[in-house]
RNA sequence: GGGCCUAUGGCGCAGCAUGGAUAGCGUGUUGGACUUCUAAUCCAAAAGUCAAGGGAUCGAAGCCCUUUGGGCCCA
């Protein structure tokens, strides 16, 4: 057990006396304690105030006299009442080291009994395959990624899936520009061809359609023939397509992010899906015909109350854009029957992961489940409105509440000096990217510029080390640098990004903590011993090492926190707060040439535990622990 | 016109879900610490009417109402 272990315990006990006291229902709080108050605090004084009609002060003196007499308690020491009225304790720390400890070396610390095993179905990424990722989408995946992550530590069982748009107007453009405007299929030297497409080929060809509004014509041409997939058209923009999706994967893939099961728009399009789920929303009245007013002729999805009625099918018979997401919602729960078959897909994620693909050839037989009793949904929340439809819908369809959940998270902007350098004036103000206007920082581009300053940083600090190392090096420090960033603050916060702000390496970032590991690493390796767990554990007594300790064993709860809350900023804080208690520990206690081998064999077990734990949390955020920096 | 998000030292943020102690952190500024297990580190100082107003409460940064600034979505 853990740090938990204590929180149980003095629960528990509060428990007994508030009975008792024939006191009960009584939700009060056994939380770690702010610092200076002891290990844990409860609340309860505060909350028998008024029943008991006397002060928290007076309480809290009661409940200690009571706690000092109880005999199930083996994990703290003693009871203090606080004049403001707070219960505070302290731990017997002999014992709880010992335990924070031994749980850390363990396979399974950090592991939270939440899913029982139960499948999660996690989307994330959902770029349309026209462009290379920007640092914008880079936001999505890594809230994603980190996600889907947490949510494995936390027991489930988690499907990651990629959603391909491949038959939009984004593609259309794209099309527009190599058969219509003369685009050369082969990128200029040897640039990335999802960068040739976003940067060249869509921007130009919808800098045309702007000159000449006379090009729509071609534009809808160009969509309406890739609805029929047989045309020559959907043939050419599915070569296309897949090309730019090998050039985003292989951005995702740097990043440390791997998926499941990449679904193809156009496949759904085409394997029916819709008529069928339109065919039983009907059956189930969640869809309804309008006779009169102004939707009439059209199917709609009433609105709760006040809200107003959505159109999902139009007088005419074509579909909404509501329409286009439903077949999948209902897909990922497992609502419909499932239409396709599963081929591999062609190139290896690193993680030997294996990656499938959806597939409508009967050649590929394979059937498999990738669907989920839970569905996670990353969205920014500019589409928050589209998916509140869609969750309630599906809420309604499975009849299961918080079954589909959408994700939200505010946009990445770009500070005005940022666009600036990319050429547009802001008057001072942030600015949203946009893929069509060329005006964004790709991810790879912000990678490359980010592992060069790295490289040049580590080879500073370690003049005699190969490159091959340095690149490893710069590698992990870069991607570390990037999802830290990505993830650390709250997801409705906008996230300003400015090319050189943003690459900060000092303080709250990614590589402070890695630092951190790479600290604790050479001391395990300039002992030249394998610390064991066999130690005297009453010997850590330093304040610093009993924060370091207790800051270990709150790892399963922070896990716990994260996937109640689907909040991956909770471990991106944790990594924070650990690894600034041990820079404290560093600082404070010298673990080597102490001159007395027990106590630092005890202090080697706890900064093995602490990179161990370390290791684990940041692995929770993509994030790899570099030995040496 | 309707809806969602947001406001906390100069700047960027945490704390708010579940009200209680001394409102934390980074950055920037000023000063200090490398012959030491790596200074991508640490220590110290200055810097806050928690947007404004009101309400319920013994008690509000947090809850409720109103207003204002910023961002977004829909019409």
């Amino acid at each position: 057990m853990t740090f938990k272990s204590i929180l149980d315990e003095i629960e528990n006990n509060l428990t007994k006396i508030l009975s008792d006291l024939s006191v009960s229902d009584v939700e009060f709080s056994v939380e770690p304690a702010k610092p200076g108050f002891g290990d844990v605090s409860s609340n309860v004084s505060f909350l028998l105030a008024k029943s008991l009609k006397k002060s928290p002060k007076e309480i809290a003196e009661m409940l200690s006299e009571k706690y000092s007499s109880c005999t199930s308690t083996t994990l703290v020491l003693k009871s203090e009442p606080h004049p403001s009225g707070y219960l505070n304790f302290i731990a017997n720390w002999d014992k709880l080291s010992q335990l924070i400890i031994s749980e850390s070396y363990l396979d399974t610390c950090g592991d939270v009994e939440l899913g029982n095993g139960s499948s999660m179905v996690v989307e994330h990424t959902s770029v349309n395959p026209n462009k290379a990722l920007h640092i914008g989408h880079i936001r999505n995946i890594i809230i994603g990624d980190t996600i889907s992550r947490i949510l494995e530590k936390s027991g489930y069982k988690v499907n990651v899936l990629n959603y391909i748009d491949d038959s939009g107007l984004q593609v259309a453009d794209i099309i527009v520009g190599f058969k219509h405007f003369g685009y050369a299929e082969e990128p200029p030297d040897g640039k990335k061809f999802d960068h040739y497409c976003g940067d060249d080929v869509y921007v130009k060809t919808t800098e045309k359609y702007e000159a000449d509004s006379s090009l729509e014509e071609i534009r809808k041409k160009v969509l309406k023939e890739l609805e029929d997939g047989n045309s020559e058209t959907a043939k050419f923009g599915d070569k296309i397509t897949r090309r730019v999706l090998a050039g985003q994967l292989e951005t995702c893939w740097n990043f440390g992010v791997t998926y499941d099961c990449l679904n193809f728009e156009s496949q759904i399009i085409r394997s029916g899906l819709w008529s069928k789920i339109f065919e039983k929303l009907k059956e189930m009245n969640l869809v309804e015909f309008e006779n009169e007013g102004k939707n009439g002729g059209c199917w709609v999805i009433r609105g709760d109350g006040k809200e107003e009625d959505k159109v999902i099918v139009r007088s005419n018979g074509t579909a909404t854009y509501i329409a286009k997401d439903i077949p999948y919602a209902a897909w990922k729960l497992g609502l419909l029957e499932d239409p396709f078959n599963y081929e591999q897909y062609e190139n290896e994620q690193p993680n030997s992961r294996v990656l499938w693909q959806t597939s409508l050839k009967d050649t590929d037989k394979i059937s498999k489940d990738f669907t989920g009793e839970k569905v996670v949904t990353v969205i920014d929340s500019r589409q928050a409105n589209l998916q509140k439809i869609i969750t309630t819908l599906m809420d309604k369809f499975k009849s299961a509440p918080d079954a589909y959940n959408h994700l939200g998270y505010e946009s990445v902007t770009l500070s005005s000096d940022t666009a600036k350098t990319l050429g547009l004036e802001t008057d001072g103000k942030q600015t949203q990217m946009s893929g069509r206007k060329g005006l964004y920082v790709s991810a790879d581009s912000v990678y490359d510029i980010l592992k060069e300053k790295t490289k040049e940083e580590t080879k500073k600090r370690h003049p005699e080390m190969d490159d091959s190392e340095i690149e490893i090096i710069a590698h992990s420090v870069s991607v570390g640098t990037i999802r830290y960033e990505m993830i650390k603050q709250d997801l409705d916060k906008i996230i300003t990004f400015d090319l050189t702000k943003s690459l900060s390496l000092e303080g709250d970032t990614s590589p402070y903590i890695q630092y951190t590991h790479a600290r604790a690493s050479r001391i395990l390796e300039k002992s030249g011993r394998t610390p064991t767990i066999d130690v005297d554990f009453t010997l850590l007594k330093e304040k610093s090492e009993l924060d370091l300790i207790k800051n270990i064993g709150l790892f399963n709860l922070q896990v716990r926190d994260a996937a109640n809350n689907l909040s991956p900023k909770v471990i991106a804080r944790y990594c924070y707060d650990l690894a600034v208690s041990f820079n404290s520990f560093y600082e404070k206690s010298k673990v080597l040439d102490l001159g007395d081998v027990e106590l630092e064999n005890s202090r080697l077990c706890l900064v093995n535990s602490f990179k161990i734990v370390l290791e684990k949390a940041l692995d929770l955020l993509g994030i790899q622990s570099p030995d040496r920096m």
